[in-house]
DNA sequence: TGGGATAGCATGGGAATCCATGGGAAGTCA
DNA sequence: TGACTTCCCATGGATTCCCATGCTATCCCA
């Protein structure tokens, strides 16, 4: 399954249309459901994105994990699922932002798709470059690792 | 499989009369049953909905927990199933509410749809502020969160 | 090795379709 | 017969589909 790598700056249109870029397209090729579901990040300022299989994937584990009518699935799921949407590929592998969206992530007219992995970010060039240097700065001061981890 | 997901504001007309938001007919569409079935939820102000799949699912999942004459499975039937309804949608793709259950979600001429994955809410827009706002604030303090990993 | 051809990709605009919404007519039950 | 319900049609606006274009990177062949 492939992942989400590297950083492209694409252009949005009036319409708020945007392609995602074409590796990520193919990181999803092989999804029944061909497009992305996006929502917002709840620490920062910018859209996180995954593929419908893994938000399914979390489904499945919150009804593994919580109770059907519990506060605590209730409440996770209004934020997780009830703040995201589905936005599927135009022919031109294209999305449209929502207009909420455009306007929770102070979205001009470009954005960064940020490959994090399992999932992608999206930014406005600008913040996004700030946070790339925060991040560094704190992935080195901190001195983050990798657990370690078993081999598949 | 479909899930729920973001959040639609529709109107109400006079007759009691609502779209059901495009992509949950879409999540339903390959069920034999086109509609969905409603309670009222007995926690909060809000109806919840699911399609007639996994309203049976539920059934089922009760016969296995509990035993078919205990008072625990007659209450919690009585409750899901015995104040459910099961609406179809007309050709446009609405439902029209029961008046009792406008009363008691305290609907007047909007509601939003609110998806949660396997099932979804039905609230006025105006409740549903204040119910986000404290749902996202509980998940964040108690730091509700799915188990680790995220693999499909 | 250089230049032209080709295919994939990002981008743009216009047209057709879908969707939410409203009202009215026909049917049904008391 | 009256009220309520169910079916059917109309409409405006938003969304999605479809076609066109330019750019770039890759490939092929001389």
């Amino acid at each position: 399954m492939g992942l989400f790598l590297s950083t492209f700056i694409n252009r949005v249109d009036k319409k708020g249309r945007v392609s995602v870029p074409a590796p990520f397209r193919a990181a999803l090729a092989h999804e029944s459901y061909q497009g992305v579901v996006l929502f917002p990040s709840y620490t920062q300022k910018a859209l996180e994105g995954v593929g419908m299989a893994a938000m399914e994937n979390m489904g499945a584990r919150m009804d593994s994990q919580f109770a059907f009518f519990s506060d605590d699935h209730d409440e996770l799921a209004t934020v997780l699922f009830g703040e995201s949407v589905q936005l599927n590929f135009d022919e031109n592998g294209r999305i449209i932002l929502p207009q909420n969206f455009i306007d929770f992530a102070g979205i001009d007219d470009q954005v960064a798709f940020v490959g994090l992995g399992q999932k992608f970010q999206i930014w406005t060039p600008k913040e996004f470059e700030s946070r790339k240097n925060i991040a560094r700065n704190s992935v080195t001061s901190k001195k983050v690792t990798l657990p370690k981890g078993v081999e598949s």
